[in-house]
DNA sequence: ATCGTATCATGACAAATATCATATAACGCT
DNA sequence: AGCGTTATATGATATTTGTCATGATACGAT
């Protein structure tokens, strides 16, 4: 089971890499940027940080849960379970990202699954203490209906990608989303099968495997395994451009 | 082009349907139902009222825009533009309907256009009103963030429902949405094209014909034109579900 | 080491959907 | 009323994408 660790500030200095204050600056929670202080001691006066393991369950579609999500650590893919069995993977959480649930000031019920792809450590926050802030500090809920815009927009642009694009536009708009997104890196060993690709990419395993061997013939890319090089970005960005 | 009433509340009441505070009420527009008067006073200081034409453009897509707009009176369809010259409807709005474009606390670029398809009556409110009201009024700013966060569900659900569901599935959703959560009515006359209900619908204007044309031999919509009646929600329901 | 299971890869085929061509109906305009 | 334009409808065909079957490869557990 995920392992727990109860901690208030008081204690986390303990934890090798700093207390919640140095942690907000330094993964780059830049959504508790405007707190002062004394507001970040209220926030995680009782938030618990939390250790996944590889695969474990970090929320669960459709299950009710008042907390909010900062990822210290790891990556975790962000994906909705449809009616009829077959994922769609939004998008991927890594250090630093902030996670609401699709019940954050709505209902409460989580509309999304979120899965640890690596080892995963965050906090959880009691969402009810956003609330409280927003009275106190105004930018801090400005910053927090930024964040929602963000996600609209981020969410409008994958339903026309997903949509409009075809196949091979899709892989590279999967493959440039990690590269830029995720590992900041041209080389990345992805925590994810073929099948999670695809369900990025909104297609079959079979149909992923197929393209990413045609962009490896082409020398976009390199291959091996789970690790990906790309190798032309400009070509993919023209395939994704091109539909 | 759009006939523009600048007009305050004091003189909003020359309207034939009242004042902004009783617009408010009456049409519904919940997100600002915390407000006291004094702060719909401040809010509406310099809004402007204006009537758009069918087929007129109230937003445009990549332009900047730093108003919301109220809907008032009429629909419009909100679409993004894609590079490949098509369109994806996203929503309708109607009467009563808050629209934040995409710049929101966020650059003040649109993410998606608006035109109108009936004559629209909107109100144009400044965003940066709504910043202000944020410190003075908690509970606006978390019923703007339900809002965001409504929105942010409602995307996430049409990415699945888009790119999981077969053409009858998704055909059956766009006609249990006008149904439902825009005339409220069973039989409708929709003011959109063939074309339109197919940019919907994330197919072309022929595949949507064809499958209305089956839902009609099947008995489960009457059509004559653009009047659609819905004659059996039950099934189209189960059409959506099983994709 | 070896067995069983997962993943990955690849081909043949089937299904879903788009495109193109063309016909018909509706509708504003002179 | 007649004409041009646009929207709708429908069939034939092409393309895209998924499904199924089958190997090959990797990888953990006994």
């Amino acid at each position: 089971m995920a392992k727990i660790i109860e901690s208030t500030c008081t204690d986390c200095a303990k934890l090798e890499d700093g207390c919640c204050k140095t942690c907000i600056t330094e993964h780059k929670f830049n959504i508790f940027s405007p707190l002062t202080n004394q507001e970040i001691e209220f926030l995680i006066d009782d938030k618990k940080q939390i250790i996944y393991k590889t695969g474990e369950t970090i929320m669960k579609q459709n299950t009710s849960s008042t907390h909010v999500v900062c990822v210290r650590s790891g990556l975790a893919k962000l994906y909705v379970e449809s009616d009829n069995g077959k994922n769609v993977i939004v998008r991927i959480a890594k250090k630093g990202d902030f996670i609401t649930g699709g019940g954050l000031f709505n209902g409460s019920v989580q509309h999304f699954s979120i899965t640890a792809l690596t080892p995963v450590r965050c906090c959880l926050i009691d969402s009810a203490k956003l609330t409280t802030l927003f009275s106190e500090n105004n930018s801090f809920a400005v910053g927090l209906l930024r964040y929602n815009t963000k996600q609209n927009n981020y969410l409008l642009n994958k339903l026309v990608n997903h949509t409009q694009k075809y196949m091979p536009g899709r892989v590279a708009d999967t493959l440039l989303y990690l590269k830029n997104e995720i590992f900041a890196e041209s080389v990345f060993q992805a925590p994810l099968t073929r099948q999670e690709l695809a369900e990025m990419s909104n297609m079959t395993k079979e149909s992923f495997v197929r393209i990413l061997h045609q962009f490896k013939d082409s020398k976009l890319v390199a291959v091996d395994g789970n690790t990906i090089e790309i190798l032309n970005e400009n070509s993919l960005l023209a395939i994704s451009k091109n539909g």
